[in-house]
DNA sequence: TGTACATCAGTGAACGCGCGTTCACTGATGTAC
DNA sequence: TGTACATCAGTGAACGCGCGTTCACTGATGTAC
C-alpha cells in the first residue's frame, strides 16, 4: 500500500461526523471536542487533517452543498432551457434535502457563522448566476433577481418540509404557482 | 422621584448596546463582556436586568420584532384586503429594514442560535398567518403557504438591500411581478 | 426635622468550565542500500 | 533478505483564554416614626 492515498478515510470520518452531528442541533453547537468524540478520534487527529475549525465547517459546508449541486445537475442536464428545466432542478433540490437530515443546520444557519459566512454568500451567487438563464427563457426582465427570490422560496419549502419531515404539497404547489406554470403530470389521467 | 420607575433606563443602555453591536457582526459574537463594556456598565449590572444571556438575546430579537410590525401596521391599517395593501406592507417592511443597521443580524441569523430560535419560529407563524388575508382576498388556494413564501422572498430582498446599503428596484420588481401585481405610480405620467 | 432602617440598582473581583489549539511522542509502514 | 532510517497519520495531556454566572458589597434614595 503506498503511504499516501489520495482517500483520507480519518478526514471522512470526521465530515460523517459533523453531519451526523448537524443532524439535531445548530453548527454553533459544534465544537471539536464534540466532533472528535463523535469520530472516535484523538483530539489531535482533528489538527492534521484541518488547519482549524473555521476551515472544517467551511470543508463541511462546501463538502454538503457540491454533492446536492451534483444531484440537480444530473436531474436538468438533458432538459432544454425554460420552465420545466427549473421545476425538475427545484424537486431535485427539495428532495435531496428531504434525504439528507442534516441539511438545515449546514445550509440555513451557516449563513450565521461568520467562518462560513462568505463560502456561503459565493456560492450563492454562483447559483443564481447558474440557473438565472431559467428565467431568462421566461422573458423575465431580471433573470438574476428573480432568481435570487424564486431560490429564496425554494430554500423556505425545504425549511418547511424538513421541519415536517416529509413533502409539503401546498408549499411546493404555491412555489409553481408563484412561478407562473402548472407542471405538467407525470402520469395524465386519460 | 418613586423607587421604582416604570422604565429602566438601564436595561434600555443594554439593549441599545445590543443593537449597535449587531449592526457590525453576528449575533453569536455578543457575548456579555462584549455588550456590558458597549453600555457602559459593569458586568453584574447585566444581571441585574437579564437572568440569562438567553433571555437577553430573545428580548432583544422582541424589542426589534414589535417595532417593524408596529411600523408596518401602521403603513397598513387604512387600506382594504388585497394586493395593494400587501405591497404597501412590503414597502414598510424593506424600508424599516433599510433605516436600521443591525435588522440583519438580529432577523436573519438569530435563527441559527438555539436560544431564538423558537422565538423567531413562533413570530413568523404569527406574521404568516396575521397577512395571510391578503392572498386569501387574491383567490389562491392555500393563502398560509403563499404568505410563507412571500415572506421568504420580502425577507431576501430586505437581505439585498441591506448589503447594497440602498434600495435594490430590481428586486422590488421581481418581487410584484412574482405576486402577480403592477404596484400603481405615485405620480403617473399623463 | 432628625434618625434608623429598608430597598434595590449597580459594582467588579472571583469562580469553574469548556473551548480551540499545541506539541512531544508513538508506531506502523515505505524506502535505501 | 536484513538493517537503518524516513515519513506521517494518529495520540492525548497540557496550555492559556474568554466565557457566563455568582455574590458579598456599596451607596443613593424612600419609608417609619
Amino acid at each position: 500500500m503506498k503511504r499516501r492515498e489520495a482517500t483520507h478515510p480519518t478526514r471522512d470520518q470526521l465530515l460523517e461526523a459533523g453531519l451526523a452531528l448537524a443532524e439535531n442541533g445548530s453548527l454553533a453547537r459544534m465544537s471539536v471536542n464534540t466532533l472528535v468524540q463523535a469520530a472516535g478520534v484523538a483530539k489531535g487527529t482533528f489538527y492534521v487533517h484541518f488547519p482549524s475549525q473555521d476551515e472544517y465547517l467551511v470543508a463541511l459546508h462546501r463538502h454538503f452543498h457540491d454533492s446536492l449541486m451534483r444531484e440537480i445537475s444530473m436531474a436538468v442536464k438533458s432538459l432544454p432551457r425554460g420552465a420545466a428545466r427549473l421545476v425538475r432542478g427545484t424537486e431535485a433540490y427539495l428532495d435531496g434535502c428531504l434525504s439528507r437530515r442534516g441539511v438545515k443546520a449546514l445550509l440555513f444557519d451557516a449563513r450565521a457563522l461568520p467562518a462560513v459566512a462568505d463560502e456561503v454568500r459565493a456560492r450563492n451567487r454562483m447559483f443564481h448566476t447558474h440557473f438565472a438563464g431559467e428565467f431568462s427563457a421566461l422573458g423575465w426582465p431580471d433573470p438574476e433577481a428573480a432568481m435570487r427570490l424564486f431560490v429564496a422560496m425554494a430554500a423556505e419549502t425545504a425549511l418547511g418540509e424538513m421541519e415536517a419531515g416529509r413533502v409539503q404539497p401546498a408549499l411546493r404547489k404555491a412555489l409553481w404557482r408563484f412561478l407562473g406554470v402548472v407542471p405538467k403530470r407525470r402520469k395524465p389521467r386519460h
